[in-house]
Formats: C-alpha cells, sequence, structure tokens
RNA sequence: GGCGACAUGGCCAAGUGGUAAGGCAGAAGCCUGCAAAGCUUUUAUCCCCCAGUUCGAAUCUGGGUGUCGCCUCCA
C-alpha cells in the first residue's frame, strides 16, 4: 500500500488513484530562460522515481511535465541578447533536454509548452470573470482572492498575514494587494485576448495545461517546495474555481539542494549546472547523491558527499561487473523472487523511502559478491538480477559500462605515448585487440614471475585510468 | 513579525514508544606474487539541552538553544 506525504493535509496518506490503475500525474516544469541546475535535478530525479516506482507497482502513470516558454526573464534576456523570446526559450529547453537525457530522467509523456495552450488559458479566464472570481482592469484580469474561501490552504497560511507580507506593487490596478495576475497586458508580445493583447500569468499556465491534458481533477501534482506559495495555492484556487471540482488529490513537494547551507537557486546565482556538474561526476552518482537523502529534506551539496556517492555506486557497480560475467548476461532474470524485493516495496510505499531502498541494494550486492565467491549461481543470478532490476526502478543504470572502441582508443593513444614496453605492433591493432594484447602481455610476464614487467604494465594502464581485475577465470579490464 | 521544517557516530543518513539500518572514510584479517575488487571483523551505553508522561522514549508532551525554508521570481 503506497503511501504519500501530502502537503495539503500535511499527513502521510494512502494512495489511491481516482480511476482504476491510471495515475494522472503533473509536475511544474522548467521557466527556459536559463541553464538548468542541480536543484531542478534534485526536483526531476526524485519525481522520476515516482514515475518509475508507480509503473513498477502496476498503476499506468500518465506523466505531464510543462515548459514555461513565456515568461517576463525570457523577454528580459532576449532584449539584453537581442535575440527574440522564441529563440532564448528554444536554446534553453534543448539544454534542459540534454540534461534531463544526460540524468537519465525519462520523458514524461506530454510535455506541453505554455504557449501552445493560449486558447485554454484564455477559457479558464474568461470562465473565472463569468462566475465573478477575476475582474478585468485596464487590459489585465486578476483573481479575486477573497472569493475563494479556501485560498492559503495548502501553504497554511492565514490569509490576513499574507496581506502584512505583500508588497506594494501595481497594486492600484488591483482590487485588494493580494490579488494575483491571470493576464497581463503586453502590446508588444502579447496575443490577442478578449481583454486586448497580453501573455498569460503564471500560475494559470500550469491549470491550463493540466486541465487541458489530464482533465479537470488529477491525482497527484508535484514540484519544488519553493512553489507551494503563491503558485500552487493560486492554481488551486484557478482551477477549483474555474472547473468547480477539486483541482489535486495529492500535492507533493520535494525538498531544496543548498550550498554553504543556503538555498541553490537562480536569483542567488550559488547555483552550480547539471552539465558542470556531469563534467566531474556521472548521472549515477548525482542520482545516488540526491536519493541517499528522503526527498521532502534539504540536501547539502558538497565535493565531499558527491565523492562518497561516487563510491557507493562504484561498489554497486562492481558487483555488477564481476558477477555478471560470473552468471552469464543471459541469465539475468527479469523476475526474481527475493526477499528483498518485498522490503524494497515497504521501503518505497512509505513516502519514498529511498535511502532505505539503497541499503537494499546493497544488501543486494553483497548477497551476490558472496554467492560468486562460494560457487553458489542461483543464489548469484537471482541476487543480481534483483539489483539490476530495483535499482533501475530507482533510475540507475549500473550496467551501462563504456566499453566502446571510441572510448577505448584515445585512452590507448595516452597510453602508447608513455608506454616504451608496448611494440609497433600492437600500436597498430584495433583498440579491443591491442587491449587483449596488453593483458596477455602482462599475464605472460605473470607467468615467468617476471613481476617487475607485469606490474610496469599494470600501473601503466592504471595511470591512464584502466583498472585490471585479475581472477581466476582471467583478467577483466574497465575505463573508470 | 506570520507560517513551516530540521538537529542521530569523523562525514552523509534511515529509524515515530521496546532498546541505534545502510553508505563514505578509518583500522585489522582473509584472498593475491604484490595490488585492485570482493569477503569477514571493527567504530554511537547512546540520538542538541532541560524537564515531564511511561514498566520502557532518539521516537510522545512542554520549555530552551541552534540551523534552514516560505511569506517576492525561484525546482
Amino acid at each position: 500500500m503506497l503511501k504519500l506525504y501530502n502537503s495539503y493535509s500535511g499527513s502521510v496518506e494512502e494512495f489511491k488513484p481516482l480511476s482504476g490503475n491510471d495515475v494522472k500525474m503533473y509536475v511544474c516544469g522548467p521557466t527556459v530562460y536559463d541553464l538548468p541546475h542541480l536543484g531542478h535535478a534534485r526536483c526531476y530525479i526524485t519525481w522520476d522515481v515516482l514515475y518509475r516506482y508507480l509503473k513498477f507497482r502496476g498503476y499506468n502513470p500518465i506523466y505531464c511535465r510543462n515548459i514555461t516558454d513565456v515568461d517576463d526573464k525570457i523577454l528580459n534576456k532576449a532584449e539584453k541578447e537581442g535575440k527574440t523570446p522564441d529563440e532564448i526559450a528554444q536554446h534553453f529547453y534543448e539544454v534542459y533536454v540534454k540534461s534531463m537525457n544526460d540524468l537519465n530522467v525519462a520523458k514524461p509523456d506530454l510535455e506541453p509548452f505554455a504557449t501552445k495552450n493560449i486558447g485554454e488559458m484564455i477559457a479558464i479566464n474568461k470562465k473565472l470573470i463569468e462566475n465573478g472570481y477575476a475582474y478585468e482592469a485596464d487590459g489585465d484580469v486578476y483573481f479575486r482572492v477573497n472569493k475563494f474561501e479556501n485560498y492559503g490552504k495548502l501553504s497554511k497560511q492565514p490569509i490576513e498575514d499574507l496581506e502584512d507580507g505583500v508588497r506594494i506593487d501595481n497594486s492600484e490596478k488591483k482590487e485588494n494587494p493580494l490579488d494575483f495576475a491571470l493576464w497581463k497586458k503586453d502590446e508588444k508580445h502579447g496575443y490577442p485576448s478578449p481583454w486586448g493583447k497580453g501573455r498569460p500569468g503564471w500560475h494559470i499556465e500550469c491549470s491550463a495545461m493540466a486541465r487541458k491534458h489530464l482533465g479537470p481533477t488529477i491525482d497527484i501534482h508535484a514540484g519544488g517546495a519553493d512553489l507551494v506559495f503563491p503558485h500552487h495555492e493560486n492554481e488551486i484556487a484557478q482551477s477549483e474555481c474555474a472547473n468547480g471540482v477539486k483541482f489535486a488529490n495529492f500535492w507533493l513537494h520535494n525538498g531544496f539542494v543548498t550550498i554553504n547551507n543556503e538555498k541553490m537557486s537562480k536569483s542567488l546565482g550559488n547555483f552550480l549546472t547539471i552539465d558542470g556538474i556531469l563534467q566531474n561526476y556521472d548521472a549515477n552518482t548525482i542520482r545516488f547523491f540526491i536519493l541517499t537523502n528522503h526527498y521532502r529534506m534539504p540536501v547539502e551539496f558538497s565535493d565531499e558527499s558527491l565523492s562518497a556517492a561516487q563510491n557507493g555506486v562504484k561498489r554497486l557497480k562492481n558487483a555488477i561487473s564481476d558477477v555478471v560475467p560470473y552468471i552469464g548476461k543471459e541469465n539475468i532474470k527479469s523476475d526474481v523472487n527475493v526477499p528483498e524485493i518485498d522490503e524494497f516495496i515497504a521501503a518505497m510505499d512509505e513516502d519514498l523511502n529511498t535511502s532505505v531502498a539503497l541499503s537494499i541494494l546493497f544488501n543486494l550486492a553483497n548477497k551476490a559478491n558472496k554467492a560468486k565467491d562460494a560457487g553458489d549461481k542461483d543464489a548469484a543470478i537471482s541476487n543480481i538480477s534483483a539489483l539490476l532490476k530495483l535499482s533501475g526502478v530507482l533510475g540507475f543504470q549500473l550496467d551501462k559500462i563504456d566499453m566502446s572502441e571510441d572510448t577505448l582508443k584515445p585512452v590507448l593513444e595516452k597510453l602508447y605515448a608513455v608506454s616504451d614496453f608496448i611494440g609497433d605492433d600492437v600500436r597498430l591493432m584495433a583498440p579491443f585487440e591491442a587491449m587483449d594484447k596488453i593483458i596477455e602481455m602482462r599475464n605472460n610476464a605473470r607467468a615467468e614471475k617476471n613481476w617487475d614487467l607485469a606490474d610496469k604494465i599494470r600501473n601503466a594502464l592504471t595511470a591512464v585510468n584502466i583498472t585490471l581485475k585479475d581472477s581466476a577465470a582471467g583478467t577483466n579490464w574497465e575505463i573508470s
């Protein structure tokens, strides 16, 4: 029984889809005006894991994650760089998609763009004006917060205290400083509407895209904790007043990534881009780092944590790269019956306890290694199969070891440049063939107890990041 | 000021009433020609502090202290 913490109720609740096994989930996607950073990585990895886990549990999730491609920040950036807003949005959208791919974050089933759903936004605004929840003011449209009695319920803020905190800006058009924009007048970049040319407010975009693609009531709405207020609060107000039904059954929010004990964000400028971190750490490492913490807790970035994560991933990968050759790749099973499967489910069912889920992966790795050492092939097969399966549910790619010629070739060239013991015959060989030959040279030296040469070869390989693993069955190599 | 979180070994972290998972780092042993990988053993009488409830609390209650977030664009 899957349980999830619902921000709306403030408690962990049993998750039940609205209809059958279908799970309609909506996650607020990025505004594409800048490079995606580690905070985005955490958010999208977290909900990626939920998506994968729902599938694993037999649900049929329909995952919608939007792209906000109309926004002040995009316009400002376009102006500053002398480009069109579309060019800016397109560029940063492409960077975002690449980062998600690099992180092995699954593509959502639906990825609507705000600019392609303007009609739906206008329709909702019209409806809200009709039934008195919104009003037009000089080309702008505002939501009348006082009309919605549940306003503030998600963020648990007493409405009177919110009023104290509101900054005074263009409030002369608003009836109430708390009222938020559904539509903003914009003669230059705007879209035609019953209120003249303008642009949609940020909040209305998600309400419109969720309704259009998933329907008026959805199962799960998720996003970063910084969206609780005002974004999600406003979405609820708009959607429920326009549709007359509950908007989302579950509201889920992920915690932040901090750095130097401070929230990582674009506005603070203290962010590390996904692309930048991937220069030093691989996707599995970033995912491991994020999943060691519960998704609602803050997670502090540090190189120490990342390298700890890297070593943890290495341990899991070693188990796979050591045990899979032993059992034979063709013997990996897609369905296995080991107790760890149930333990994994029990952990993940408790509001996605990924740290316990990870500990189960280590347990499986340990068992698989032991089974291999003991020569128990059946146990090795079931434990390694389970490890592969469950790590996949968390979105890891632990069996993906880069052994391509393209990767090996430059590494060998580096080796040749500094190694006098490799003859021209080997240098002319194809990379894999050359690698086999070099290992044969070393093993011949070992057979002759020529330890100096054997170690010289191994050290040279280590220096170019090729690790040798000697075992009774022979010597394997890996690029690390 | 209002609202909401968090505080567990050297580091990261799980654990919401029954006596402290797991990872990283460190130490020792096995294996190995030596390594690497792996395996085994090992590191918190104690969970920020003080009171209280209880047969029993890291876990519940009250009060402190500290850190963070939201209240404004933000994942």
